[in-house]
DNA sequence: TTTT
DNA sequence: TTTT
């Protein structure tokens, strides 16, 4: 039996373009990250800003949504659950991340999509753009590997 | 401005008594660690149990309440917002942590509290508990340092 | 496509028991009456309490579910949207009504259940409880019908 | 002692033109009418869309931001509660209204907003708009006096 | 890295 | 009444 809840609400902004991939099975797994600021005042009266960089996870068929119709800036709301993952990096030292696994998506209409929250988008050739590319400097906070997923690796 | 919604909510129990200590100005921070369970049918059809371990921190009045009325087993209603941090550990290497920093709390009766859901607590002395004992073995996912708090460290 | 999020997290206490009933083809549509209650205070410092007494609604499967596990005094987190109704009274005037149409239920453990949160029931006989008593003295705010549900009444 | 947990997020966009009044004591009290459309297919495998329309009410300097940013068209963001009133309408009759009370408000930038999510207004003249044309026509679902507010009628 |  |  699930025992507790485990959500999270985000409405935020890419920090860049999403990153998909495909398992072995071809469910496509989406990562994005996403920025969200808060203020607030220090001792001395002055507005203090912090932004966190979330890192979120869409599965199957919210993936190649995701990764479709987002773009860098794109403002999108997200709602999923937290996952912490404890792996060995490549220099042989512990490591922890924490993902957001996504369950619910929403485009916003912002800066970075065509606008209108997830209409079409404006782009021609949306289809050959997963796999191509080195985009792969996405200083993203935490840094966990990506490439093994197996197929029922899909969390719900 | 702010910019963006991070917003946790968390129904689980806790693993440890609640470690409270104390900034030089006298505030209080609580830290708990929070398990939520949940569960997900494997490609061969059997139920797999995944255990998130949160580690969700009470600033101030909240860290109080927190520290006096939670205990190990304890089920809790948290809401809190996303918080990441990177620091070197003693070791010398960079660190990343995630925390919850609640800003809603609200006992839920159950196993670990006097039951009741938020009522006068059963305990006798519960003052000189927070900074004794070696609670170390917290089955936190990820482990930061929390001793060098300023006053101004609360996070909203 | 879809616009907006219109989502409700409830965590409080049913005011009686379930009240099942079952479309023509079969599918189950549960209710409850869940209460919260919070607190201010009023301008001249005392402790002012109001309850809410929300309307709840199970469909399907998670109807089955609610109806046999749910009792009088049990503790549950509930998660939905909420969806406005206007129908016509017997008496021929106007109403409105305002469900929260549930799409996540977790039993929270506490008085009214067997606790334990979501563990087997104690009850031997769940089966022919649904339509048999007169339980109408429901302290729900609002009142709506509630037998002429079609068979694709489900909202989602 | 609060009890339960009553909370509700939705993003969507205003019908209208906000509604702010002020109590005797000069508290700003805003009513928005907020649409948030979700889709499902019937049985026939036809998109069927349901736009439902919240009665949000913001109170104080929430209440003033709202009433000075928002406007028909904009998408925002709001969290709040759920409060159910009964009164009596001027026919005599009794009635219930559902309202949500916001305790938390993000401007989301989109149409009917100077866009950019909560930046200053472009109209000139925001000042003497508030209580003096008879906007009245607000064809809310469900409709409450809200005239006679005494100063302590905020709900926290 | 985003966004305002 | 909004929006896409």
């Amino acid at each position: 039996m699930a025992r507790g809840i485990n959500k999270v609400i985000l409405v935020g902004n890419l920090g860049n373009d999403p990153d998909t991939k495909y398992t072995q099975g071809g469910m496509a797994i989406t990562r994005i990250s996403l920025a969200t600021t808060s203020v607030r005042k220090d001792k001395d009266g002055n507005q203090q800003e912090r932004t966190e960089w979330h890192r979120v996870v869409f599965f199957g068929k919210l993936g190649e949504i995701a990764g479709e119709y987002l773009r860098k800036g794109s403002s999108v709301y997200v709602e999923g659950s937290l996952r912490y993952d404890k792996y060995t990096g490549q220099d042989g030292v512990e490591k922890y991340s924490t993902d957001i696994i996504a369950d619910e998506m929403q485009m916003l209409g912002g800066k970075g999509d065509g606008g209108g929250g997830g209409d079409r988008p404006q782009r021609s050739a949306p289809a050959q753009r997963q796999d191509s590319a080195p985009r792969r400097q996405q200083p993203a906070t935490q840094q966990a590997p990506m490439d093994d997923f197996a197929d029922d690796d899909i969390p719900f």
